[in-house]
DNA sequence: TACCTCTTGATTTTT
DNA sequence: TCAAGAGGTA
């Protein structure tokens, strides 16, 4: 039975065989931790504790998924299936599923995304006739989320004087109103933000004694993964849980705690020590994912960072070879280096496309990568940006079915009363929304007791809005005795939501269509799935959670070969033979929202660790000289970490005397590769990735305007030809005027060398250079 | 209600 | 530069 003790190394069997109180396991990059974690659970259910009693906290579904998976596989039995584990959001909110009723919540409630929020605090400050411009919603649904994490309920908001003049100084002394209409409106819909999910656990925790005994009770053994970006309410939960036992056992790495945008608090891992009472440590320092060069360059970055906890990270693995640093001239060269170079090693050493990563800091510059692979026919996959289940079609489609489970929800029932058009428009809204607003109640209710109540509503638009609820009704009835699938494609069909987008014939409604329909599917998986799972019926409630809280890793990849292409943030935890980190500048990485202070550019930094450290045998850092950033091209500067990492462990592909003498970019027109782009109508490959571009109805249009210019001979000829000679004077979009010093290079390749008036001598390529000939 | 144009913000990361 | 939303007009 013991025998896969043996898999492991001495100092990983130490916490697997620690029994009692609490312990922290300070893990290394690639040191092994999931498998201490996987290991440590299989051993506690072989010493006879009982999977009901243990609860394990993981940062994605998916990791909880294969832990699960890894362990029913070593205990042999079908125990494990009783584990709680998951997210920190999918387990509580299993539990507010439980016993949110004590707080007011249906059992039924909402989760409400940041979209949903966003929407309902715009509504919120329209209807307060605030200036949107002074409270933009976004910035306020931030304050109103970082509040929440930090356990600053609206009545604490009041008390704290503080916080309310911090928010007056900021010109918006409404902000405690808005919190408090946003907060009583989520509660009347029956809605729980993401937020809501770790905070109203803590307040059913603290109010009722006997429900957190019930789960203190339960939960004797607790293990939290990424202790390092847990926030405070996150914190909170485990503490209280954990007080009864005090069997708690947290791992984590402070030199990749990178989600401090979102609350997560670095000092819940450097004060563990302090919180709990004779603290067993242990250190995992081995790493085996990745080659000497990589970790011990790994380790001279974040060696700069002063704020961190002792360890000394390294390998028994081979040397491996040196970092390989490229610079380009603009994105769209650094994007057809990293295909090539993927393409390359490929065909060299015959490795499929899944040994491959592109990491990059911020979704956008995912374009540029994305053109160039394309162009080589690599087949990659992005991960995150804009999800399946954020896109419009997908939204209103969950909506109706939001609408079904509860119709309170608000925000469901806005987006889709209209949608398709049934001539119930916005004026209408507004109204029924007043109205909801004085009597207290939901928009729908108040749609239910329309003869009761006295609007200004004629009569056709009445007839209107009680055919959407007897609609709605119907449904709710048929959803008793079917499952998820039945009612959504019944739902579907019956709105005529599918319809909508087939007439209207465009690429674009076609591509929504298709959408739809792979959610179908989706959910007919999702169905046949839970079938199997004990505690799960595969009805519409389980499928909506699991929606609302699945991010792009959770979602099923399938088992194509694809290059992956993903943030850094979204990366953590992965691994990859080969990663690219694209984007190597200032004011990119590290971002130049975060060069305010030292912690900020300290967390940047650890963000670049965890980068490095995701590449077993190779890592590639590229840059460019020219970015295009907000539409325009810009210059831009290696970044400060390139220079930060020992000499020793890099290689420079591209020494800095050669900066102009780059290959012409022939196959590049900007008008040929742009115009191909949005004209070709990308074939779906078999499960394509939503997240592959089609041209929309707006790009189309301006398409078609575009036409006859684009029929005049290939390439920017009216650039390239412009009648510039030595001598000219010019004038620059962005410099200002100037004189043309000198002109080299030829077709695509031309350049001119331009002293400007405010003093800059700049070389700039004709084809890309937005200049004006004055003489 | 459909269609069009204009304005605005986005490019920091996400459960 | 691009896309989404707001707002105007027929």
């Amino acid at each position: 039975m013991e025998t896969f003790l043996e898999e492991l190394n001495e100092a990983q069997k130490a916490p697997v065989l620690h029994k009692d109180g609490p312990l922290m396991v300070i893990a290394g990059a690639g040191s092994g931790k999931t498998r201490v974690l996987t290991y440590r659970i299989a051993h506690l259910m072989d010493q006879g504790v009982d999977a009901f009693n243990i609860l394990a906290l993981t940062f994605t579904n998916k990791a909880a998924r294969e832990m699960k998976k890894r362990i029913a596989h070593i205990v042999g039995n079908s125990e494990a299936k009783n584990l709680w584990m998951g997210t920190f959001h999918s387990v509580f909110a299993k539990l507010l599923r439980f016993d949110g009723d004590k707080l007011g919540y249906p059992s039924n409630f909402t989760i409400y995304d940041t979209q949903d929020s966003q929407r309902l605090i715009a509504s919120i400050i329209k209807e307060m006739g605030l200036d949107k411009d002074i409270y933009k919603y976004k910035q306020i649904q931030n304050r109103i989320s970082s509040y929440k994490n930090s356990l600053i309920t609206v009545k604490a908001y009041f008390q704290n004087p503080e916080l309310q003049e911090a928010d007056a100084m900021a010109k918006r002394p409404r902000v405690g109103e808005i919190y408090q209409n946003y907060v009583d409106r989520c509660f009347k819909a029956g809605a729980m933000d993401f937020d809501d999910l770790l905070l109203r656990t803590n307040e059913l925790l603290n109010r009722f004694p006997e429900v957190l005994l019930k789960y203190q009770d339960r939960f004797r053994y607790i293990l939290v993964d990424e202790y390092q970006d847990t926030n405070h309410s996150q914190y909170l939960i485990v503490k209280a849980l954990s007080d009864r036992y005090q069997n708690i056992c947290v791992v984590g790495d402070d030199a990749q705690s990178i989600y401090s945008f979102r609350g997560a608090n670095i000092s819940n891992i450097l004060n563990f020590q302090r919180d709990y009472d004779e603290v067993a440590v242990y250190r995992l320092e081995q790493n085996y994912r990745s080659t000497k060069n990589i970790v011990n360059a790994a380790n001279s970055i974040i060696a700069k960072n002063k704020n961190q906890l002792e360890k000394v990270v390294w390998t028994a693995n081979d040397e491996g070879s040196t970092i390989k640093i490229h610079r380009s001239i603009t994105d769209a060269e650094e994007g057809r280096y990293v295909a090539s170079s993927i393409f390359e090693n490929k065909m060299q050493e015959q490795l499929p496309n899944g040994n491959f990563a592109v990491l990059y800091r911020t979704n956008s510059q995912s374009r540029a990568i994305e053109d160039a692979l394309r162009k080589k026919d690599i087949p990659y996959r992005i991960y995150g940006g804009l999800s399946f289940y954020q896109r419009k079609e997908i939204k209103d489609v969950l909506s109706y079915l939001r609408l079904v489970i509860n119709p309170k929800d608000e925000e469901a029932l806005k987006r889709i009363i209209n949608f398709p058009a049934r001539g119930i428009g916005q004026t209408t809204l507004d109204r029924l929304t007043v109205a909801a607003n004085h009597y207290g109640r939901s928009i729908f209710e108040v749609i239910e007791n329309l003869g009761k109540i006295d609007l200004k509503i004629n009569a056709g638009t009445k007839r209107k809005l009680e055919d959407f609820v007897t609609m709605i009704k119907s449904f709710q009835i048929m959803n008793e005795n079917a499952d998820a699938f039945t009612l959504a494609e019944h739902v579907a069909k019956k709105t005529g939501i599918l319809l909508e987008f087939k007439k209207d014939g465009t690429p674009e409604g076609i591509a929504r269509m298709e959408n739809i329909e792979e959610l179908l599917n989706g959910i007919k998986d999702f169905v046949e799935g839970q079938k199997e799972l004990a505690d799960a019926k595969g009805d519409l409630t389980e499928f909506l959670e699991d929606v609302a809280l699945a991010t792009d890793l959770d979602k099923d990849t399938g088992d194509d070969d694809r290059v992956a292409l993903m943030t850094i943030h979204l990366a953590k935890g992965l691994e990859f033979p080969y990663v690219y980190i694209v984007g190597m500048e200032e004011d990119l990485f590290p971002s130049a929202m975060s060069m305010n202070t030292r912690s900020e550019l300290e967390e940047e930094r650890r963000l670049f660790y965890v980068a490095l450290t995701r590449a077993e045998k190779q890592a590639y850092l590229t840059y460019t000289q020219n970015r295009y950033r907000w539409g325009k091209l810009i210059d831009a500067e290696p970044s400060r970490f390139l220079e930060e990492i020992d000499e020793k462990y890099i290689e420079n592909l591209t020494p800095i005397e050669n900066t102009y003498r780059f290959k012409p970019l022939v196959d590049n027109a900007i008008f040929g590769e742009v115009d191909k782009s949005r004209l070709r109508q990308s074939k779906p490959v078999k499960g394509e990735p939503p997240s592959i571009r089609k041209p929309n109805e707006n790009q189309l249009r301006k398409l078609r305007k575009l036409k006859p210019q684009l029929a005049t001979p290939v390439g920017n000829t009216n650039v390239v030809d412009l009648n510039l000679a030595e001598g000219s004077l010019v004038n620059h979009t962005r410099f200002g005027k100037g004189k043309v010093l000198k002109i080299e290079g030829a077709g695509n390749d031309r350049k001119a060398e331009i002293q400007f008036e405010k003093g800059d001598i700049k070389k700039l390529l004709l084809r890309f250079a937005k200049l004006e000939v004055l003489s």
